[in-house]
DNA sequence: AATGAATGAGACTTCATTCAT
DNA sequence: GATGAATGAAGTCTCATTCAT
């Protein structure tokens, strides 16, 4: 579905998909060390365990590389991030263990972040608009999630600051890993941000209840 | 001061700065564009206005003009957060003041700072320690105009949770701001930042008063 | 055998070798013209009849390209003086027959000769140690030959002297020949050397004649 | 004299000496260390004690220094050889002085003959003539030695030939440091190659007593 | 489909030489 | 006479991409 943008010599579908997955889990290896653009094509072929000339038949670009890495990584992170929400019964306890899900999931894709982080100014406009699409997306997620689950009455512009925040604080965690996990467990930080976020919707909490009384 | 770490072939300082400085700003020109990799020593020299020969009796390789650009961001990040801060007259006020400047700053700076996110990571081991120093050297005087300024106790680690977070929402200003300056002023971004900060305070304000009291 | 101490991307060894022996040609060629330090990669790759990509499929540096320049012209001295060395029937002519071919050698590659001359400094510690034990090698060939040959004994140290005498003595037509080959035939030179390295042998002769009668 | 085939442009002769003899000193530091094409025109003038602007007002082209350097060491050669020598009283005794002589200067100067040997081919035609001329000097001065120390006769391409072989084992004692001077002290090396030289020439030497008889 | 040898544009860097001060 | 900053041609080497097998 979402790769069908990249061209293919090869015809056979599956095959495709197996080749690329092989590509994108070496590819993530190498960029996690080196960066997009101090990894070869050839070293992403041999990772990938094939030769420079098949990946070529299952790529036309290095480029391609780079946004079939930055495609899964989204990917991985929307379904995690979806299988995670449970809207049907919103309430503040539920709207916690979402962003604890979440903080949990940046911390297994740190690297896979970071590699965002980097990388993706490097893709041409018209890829760079997809991927950043999906990530408009995955704010947009816990967006919604913040509308429906708070107990009062959000503006819209705030709830897309509050899930931005959430997104980014979630990321810190990866790309400041060198200063924040000498200082906090991964429990600690979530609890902290999970604290003062729950603050921070304090006042209007309690106006909330109030409408509620 | 700090360019010395850099080895440069021409004895004069004056002039070694001068250079400098023409090169920094021509490459943090092209970097915006394209990237510190996309961009060639070449197009570096052409910008900055001198020949390729030139350029290279000011530095010694390549990574040496990213140190240079890294290192002048921070300082000037360090520079106007100094002046904005006043710690002889603490308060609440005073502290919204000094996120607010930080705020405006980061505005200013957006591209720098999209620089840094992409690029200090192409450092070498020695420049990259020097480069976060710095960067840290920055949260701490956040952090100390936390701890100054709140009414009430906070634990070092709470603080530097918030300095941590204050910093990365100036930078996300910029580099998310394909999002956030659709949705929002500068203006309207920054109040509500500050907003949701200061109610993620609240408990520990009421307490404050309390004590006052 | 002896270029496997270089590296090479290509894998296939045969054609490994066929490279690199077009490239040894070309640069021979180039080194006998300009010195090695006065040709450029470039220039080896055309002459080699490839292009500057493919030169360094098969080799890493510049410098490679010296040392298997050396390295061959060592392996022919070798094959050429090993194939006119006898010593199933030692005896003074045969001794004679050893050097005269040895000259004869020397006059066909003279130029070669004068590379090594020339350009063994340029190789790097690791390479220019292998490339004069095999000159060592060489000088042990003809050393090994003299004390065969002669009826008499003759210390090591002197045979030595003699075996090092002989192989510059071969050298010298090639690198002083603005001057010999004025002077000499290939003929001439050759008869009055042996001559005189066997006068000089002479008194040991004569006491070596006492001792068989 | 012989430095005035390279032009200067600073007109007081004295100083003209002066500066050219502080480079010879200096380029042949760096040639012994590292060669003529790995030393650059910077780093000669550093050695020298003045700036890059005024090795160019002593010379044209860093080939200028090249042979400046090979005038100089040949000059020195000259010089010694020619004090060593005394044709007033000629014999056999003589000869073997001079030629003892001779190999005492090859050891103090081998570092110098080495670069003579590798760069002397990097001088263009005019320059190259005139520095192989001076060689040819030398080579005949011993020629002559020969001629007129032996008792009895000898041809004059004999002569030459024994010349040309006494010149290069001289050279020999140098650049095949690495070999010869692990089995043989100066003393040693001197003693034997002198005892074969005397007894090339036995024979002859024997006709010459018996016409004397 | 898979391979890997071949290609050459283009990157970084050096360094002999000049010339204004 | 001395200096050293400026220059840019030219060198070495890399690597994305192609294509014959």
């Amino acid at each position: 579905m979402t790769q069908n943008q990249i061209l293919s010599s090869v015809k056979n579908a599956e095959l495709v998909e197996i080749r690329r997955n092989q590509m994108i889990k070496g590819a993530i290896t190498l960029f996690k060390e080196k960066g997009f653009h101090r990894t070869t094509t050839r070293e992403i072929a041999k990772e990938s365990g094939f030769s420079i000339g098949t990946l070529y038949e299952y790529i036309r670009t290095k480029e391609d590389v780079l946004f079939l890495v930055c495609d899964a990584i989204y990917e991985q992170v929307h379904e995690r991030l979806e299988a995670a929400i449970d809207l049907e019964n919103p309430s503040v306890t539920n709207l916690e263990k979402v962003i604890e899900s979440y903080f949990y999931l940046m911390d297994e894709m740190q690297e896979e972040v970071v590699i965002m982080y980097q990388e993706v100014k490097s893709l041409k406009k018209d890829t760079k608009e997809y991927v950043l699409q999906k990530e408009r997306d995955m704010v947009g997620m816990l967006e919604k999630v913040i509308v429906t689950c708070l107990p009062h009455e959000i503006s819209k512009q705030d709830a897309e600051l509050m899930a931005n925040n959430i997104f980014i604080q979630g990321h810190m965690w990866g790309f400041r890993r060198w200063v924040l996990q000498k200082q906090f467990t991964l429990k600690e930080y979530i609890d902290r941000q999970i604290h003062y976020l729950m603050e921070s919707l304090a006042i209007d909490r309690t106006i909330a209840k109030d409408k509620e009384a």
